[in-house]
RNA sequence: CGGGGUGUAGCUUAGCCUGGUAGAGCGCCUGGUUUGGGACCAGGAGGUCGUAGGUUCGAAUCCUAUCGCCCCGACCA
């Protein structure tokens, strides 16, 4: 028989290192700070400009090796790991069932996929490294940049019955993608570790539950880690499907404005928020008078015509846009003050669109940009276009002023209903903050987030695809009905630093914490101190600590700037001062105070600490 | 991919405008003095000035090209 013990002194697997509901421990036995590998930097690295990059380079946690391509140091890679533990978990609490899929792809599960135009743009395809070019009768493979195109035809070849359903299946591993701009450390790499779960459901109702239960479970784990994060409402994007959440976590230097109302508890994504600025009873005006056609030379922008002698303000004008959905173009009319929210043009079903260019709209048109409208009878070849969709804000206008789609003229008094040929009313505007809440008509805030986490209810879109389906209990097939999910686990990471610092460095929370002690030994030369700071290290290591000694021959300066550097959350120093008054200090990194401890009780204590630490871990 | 910046020792950088053959701080090595919030003294090692061309008697410095990196935009976990 092979105890637990004995299993770690051998280098033990992951899952005999699961302690259950005593939060998370690594492999233990305390590691002297002189024999380990904590490279820690006094100045920030002059590639970072934010905070978390700069405390995760100068806290040794990672090195760059090219943009957007990091090593995991030793520091670093133990806090991956505690949240990597902790996902696992919750997502296995939630459902899911863990196995590992290929990194390497084959090219053609893409190209079976639903998006392969779209996702070829982000993978990076790997050839032969040999001369450097594949040749064409060897495979073509991709790195995996999400595995939908792996996981779905696995269980389309495993699983037919109804019996077999629901399942959820996750790994947890690298992904590559080819971002156009990697950013700020680890926020945006080319390589990155993410949680990747998929669900597989018989019916509708069955995809919504195994929806909640991972909403749920992400809720779990970012509570545990420490982080907060909240979940938004989200756009599909290219992962297509019916609706989906993104967990943020609040941060200046996010990539994403989140819309929210603190009371009605409303939080959405900017590309995916609405408010309730139009009126659900809204009636639509009356005509004002004749359509009338009037010269507006030079005068090509929605600024131009507010300005005298026109007068027209933003809010009274129509702004037509063009662009090109699978190669046909198409309008999008907007009430000339507000912004076009592309991201939802995504609703109108295009597998790819894009802003038309100036050549492509005036034989369609009739007129270049500036000049530009919908009204019926000016649109020079109506037939060109794959539809005209109008924002329902435009309502609010009724009569109002567009392009006459002939350069240098406008048309006055355009009603909308009279007037438009829309093919199909929509919510395409960016809502701004002080807009009403859709749910509570207060006004709406914004704030940055970073995204850490996506959960997507998916339908069927790629069960279609791969032909994903099972027989029912009345011998009928049926297509698997999907959900995905991720969560960026080293971008969490650096979420959770840029949440959880001060100026002199990392404040850890205890789950996530690449060691839960820290013993300061400030003369690691008389045996007595040494002596005192395994005992205590051992008695932490009991009650479920990692513990780190600082056993280097640094003055106590250094040592206390790279403790607070590094932010291992429980500091303990054994100094002179303090042996000689039969005391050692401890000291919480997230607070001021130092509370003195007789010798005699310190073993206790700590163990104390850490054992309730842990219990509510 | 468009716009802006930048590349000098392991790290942070000065020098570049106005060409004359590279300097500092940190770190590292040796010795000494220190020892409770990034010590001090003395000595030492370490640089193809991103790369390739060009101008020049002479280039880190001027010109051209190219590569890397960082920031802003569109995308994503």
């Amino acid at each position: 028989m092979v105890t637990g013990d004995q299993r770690r002194a051998r280098g033990g697997s992951q899952i005999n290192l699961l302690r259950p509901g005593r939060g998370v421990s690594l492999p233990n036995f305390m590691k002297l700070w002189s024999q380990y590998f904590i490279p820690t930097l006094k100045e920030s690295p002059s590639d970072a400009e934010i905070a978390s990059h700069k405390l995760l380079v100068r806290a040794g946690l990672v090195r760059k090796l090219g943009g957007g391509l990091y090593t995991y140091m030793p520091l670093g890679l133990r806090v991956m790991q505690k949240i990597t533990q902790i996902c696992r978990e919750e997502i296995e609490r939630g459902g899911g069932i863990e196995l590992e899929m290929p990194h390497l792809h084959p090219v053609e599960n893409w190209q079976q996929g639903p998006r392969w135009a779209a996702a070829r743009e982000i993978m990076f395809r790997a050839d032969s490294a040999g001369d450097g070019k594949r040749g064409p009768r060897e495979p073509e493979y991709v790195l995996g940049p999400t595995h939908e195109e792996v996981v779905t035809p696995l269980v389309k070849q495993e699983i037919t019955s109804y019996r077999d359903l629901p399942k959820n299946f996750f790994q947890i591993a690298t992904k590559f993608r080819n971002e156009i701009r990697p950013r700020f450390g680890l926020m945006r790499a080319r390589e990155f570790v993410m949680m990747d779960a998929y669900s597989f459901d018989a019916t509708d109702d069955g995809a919504i539950k195994s929806y909640q239960a991972m909403k749920a479970a992400y809720e779990a784990f970012f509570r545990r880690i420490g982080a907060q994060a909240i979940a938004v409402e989200a756009d599909t994007g290219v992962m297509g499907g019916s609706f989906s959440h993104e967990f943020m976590v609040p941060a200046e230097i996010g990539d994403d404005d989140v819309i929210y109302n603190e009371e009605s508890g409303y939080a959405a994504n900017r590309e995916k928020a609405t408010s309730a600025l139009v009126p659900a009873d809204l009636k639509d005006s009356e005509p004002a008078g004749a359509l009338e056609e009037f010269a507006t030379p030079g005068v090509v922008t929605i600024a131009a015509l507010e300005a005298a002698p026109y007068s027209v303000v933003a809010d009274k004008q129509f702004k037509t846009l063009v662009y090109v959905g699978d190669g046909k173009p198409f309008l999008v009319i907007l009430r000339g003050c507000d912004e076009l929210e592309e991201a939802k043009l995504g609703s109108l079903g295009f597998t790819l669109f894009r802003a038309a260019t100036a050549d492509e709209i005036e034989p369609v048109l009739g007129a270049k940009p500036g000049s530009l409208g919908a009204v019926k009878g000016t649109i020079k070849n109506p037939s060109a276009l794959a539809g005209i969709y109008a924002d329902g804000a435009i309502r609010l206008i009724g009569n109002g002023t567009t392009g006459a789609n002939k350069d240098g003229f406008h048309l006055r008094n355009v009603n909308v209903t009279r007037d438009l040929a829309v093919t199909k009313f929509g919510d395409f505007r960016r809502v701004r903050p002080g807009e009403p809440d859709i749910k509570s008509g207060r006004p709406l805030q914004v704030r940055r987030g970073i995204e850490v986490g996506h959960i997507f209810k998916l339908g069927t879109k790629y069960s279609e695809k791969f032909g994903a389906m099972y027989t029912d209990d009345q011998k009928q097939s049926h297509l698997m009905v999907m959900g995905c999910y991720g969560i960026g686990i080293s971008r969490t990471m650096q979420a959770v630093i840029e949440q959880s610092h001060d100026n002199d460095g990392i404040v850890w929370p205890w789950n996530v914490a690449p060691f839960h002690v820290l013993i300061c030994v400030l003369d690691p030369l008389v045996a007595e101190a040494m002596d005192l700071a395994k005992k205590i290290a051992v008695a932490a290591e009991k009650a479920g600590a990692d513990v780190l000694i600082d056993d280097r021959a640094e003055r106590p300066g250094v040592k206390f700037k790279d403790a607070d550097l590094i932010g291992i959350p429980l500091r303990l120093t054994i100094g002179s001062k303090g042996m000689k008054d039969g005391i050692v200090e401890l000291k919480w990194r997230s607070s001021k105070d130092v509370a003195k401890v007789p010798l005699a009780e310190i073993e206790a204590r700590v163990a104390a600490l850490v054992t309730e630490k842990q219990a509510s871990a």
